[in-house]
DNA sequence: GTTCTCGTATGATGTTGATCATGCGAAAGC
DNA sequence: GCTTTCGCATGATCAACATCATACGAGAAC
């Protein structure tokens, strides 16, 4: 029935998947092929019939988890103005459910500081997919013409605060300031966005009290 | 003439110095004991003399870092707007330098992603530091008194941006690309910083220009 | 100056992990 | 149906690494 080309596939495919997660969940060095094979139903001696070295898997399992989840997180095309988009993906990224789901969390944010001391290699691909992601974000799907220089800027500073913020409310042991880091930078990105005294619905207000 | 207690407070210290370097330029899975001891010109056995174990070490090393970059950074007391303050402050950490000395960097960005990963232990130590950190940037180093909460806010904001920005910034390849992240976010910060329509002198001015 | 203390060095141990050589068994080709 | 192919499993090898037991040797205490 299954010829053995498409048992390999679906290996591989299995392997990309546990690969993603771990790779987000314990990072670049802590991914081992043991752990991730056996994720895989496999033993650790098939993972080189699929790649020559760990490191090529840390890249495709890198491109697989955000091929897995841009989509996903852009969903389809909608009317809405460039703040609300940057507003309502901010709402949804700087959130505890993606706080806490790790390993299947946006990897940029996962692996921003493994990427900064990776080799030029990795780093040629985790570039590959910001591009991708700024893309994404700022909704221009045609890959041949280039993005609205204005828009890229405005995803760029949305992405580091997205990254920056999650991270340090992951970094955190204490969960009422995990928080707070969520709430102050979604609103952020609220007065990023709105360039001024716009009027916004579903505006954060800012809480200062002791209740 | 030195005492064996001066000695040994000597080695500590240098094995601190050295831990701290190797914490951020390897992460805190990939700073090993023997390395970090012979950097810090002893063994690896001596190790246990100081530390009970490599967690003990990664936490004390990671404090060391930020106790000794925190001064170098706040610099002396000054006349200065908050506003002024946090552009400043940005425009020094998103810079070139500092993007490109890693193992002398600000911790809090170098093992963002790590800490996220980290035991609960650990992440306590860099909440800790975190605060020390957001309390110094708000300019009140009264540790009894709680820090003035919007001022608070838009440091934690300031932060994101910054650990976001220059991690995004050391994990690409392309260093246009990488100074395009880091020029960005200061202009961010400075959007950040600026309520309104205020004017500010050593305003960057956005260039999209193809020159 | 003899003994004790203790900071450090040497060396061993057990574990984890990457990589590869070899072999099995089922599908593919004839 | 026989042979070949190849995806996968088993097992070995080698290196890195954390941890600990033991020993040395110089300062400290008397």
């Amino acid at each position: 029935m299954t010829s053995r080309s498409d048992l390999k596939e679906a290996s591989l495919r299995r392997i990309l998947t546990a690969g993603a997660s771990r790779l987000r969940a314990e990072g670049l060095s802590g991914a081992a092929i043991a752990p991730v094979m056996q994720d895989a139903g496999l033993t650790h001696g098939a993972f080189y019939a699929h790649f020559n070295n760990k490191d090529e898997l840390a890249a495709a399992a890198f491109r697989f988890a955000l091929l897995d989840n841009r989509p996903r997180w852009m969903g389809q095309a909608r009317k809405e103005s460039w703040p609300g988009r940057l507003l309502r993906l901010g709402k949804r990224y700087l959130a505890m459910a993606h706080r806490d789901d790790l390993a299947d969390s946006c990897a940029l944010a996962a692996l921003a500081s493994d990427a900064a001391r990776s080799n030029p290699g990795f780093k040629k691909v985790y570039e590959e997919e910001l591009r991708k992601s700024l893309r994404a974000i700022c909704n221009s799907p045609d890959e041949g013409r280039p993005i609205d220089p204005a828009r890229l800027d405005d995803a760029i500073a949305f992405m580091a605060l997205c990254v920056g913020g999650i991270s340090l409310a992951r970094a955190v042991d204490d969960p009422v300031f995990s928080e707070q880091i969520l709430t102050v930078c979604r609103q952020a990105i609220q007065r990023m966005a709105t360039p001024d005294n716009e009027s916004t619905s579903n505006v954060e207000v800012p809480d200062h009290g002791k209740g």
